[in-house]
DNA sequence: ACGTTGACGTCAG
DNA sequence: TCTGACGCCAACG
């Protein structure tokens, strides 16, 4: 598809993205971090902005930004994204934000 | 090489 | 809580 020669950041932040459980999401923070690049929260959306939507292969929706909310309505993929993680389990309140205590899924810590 | 843009994050008011 | 400003780094013209 578009594995256009990925480099080793985009190589991590595509295999974290893969990690996270149904029902769970994760930050663009949080997975710039893991990656080894903190900060570069921006480029973990381009990564995944070259990504299509409808490849099942990666679970691009469980990635949403540090306040719990959908990134992707800019693109045209918020309202696709919202129901994928709704369908998942994930909770959005009135404005359109999830409890990140509950739902946000962090893989060093290993209690889920 | 340079300036602008962007699926973001953090700090100050 | 919401807004404005700055930083971050890769992609684009």
């Amino acid at each position: 598809m578009y594995r256009y020669s990925v480099s080793e950041f985009k190589r991590r932040v595509l295999a974290l993205v893969r990690a996270i459980p149904p029902g769970r999401v994760c930050t663009y923070g949080q997975i710039a971090l893991l990656a080894g690049k903190p900060g570069a929260a921006r480029q973990v959306g381009m990564i995944l902005h070259g990504w299509s939507p409808a490849d099942g292969e990666l679970p691009w929706q469980r990635v949403i930004n540090a306040q719990g909310g959908i990134s992707t309505y800019k693109v045209g993929w918020g309202e696709l994204q919202r129901g994928l993680l709704e369908a998942e389990g994930v909770v959005f309140d009135a404005g359109g934000r999830c409890d990140l205590k509950r739902f946000r899924y962090d893989p060093t810590v290993t209690s889920g």
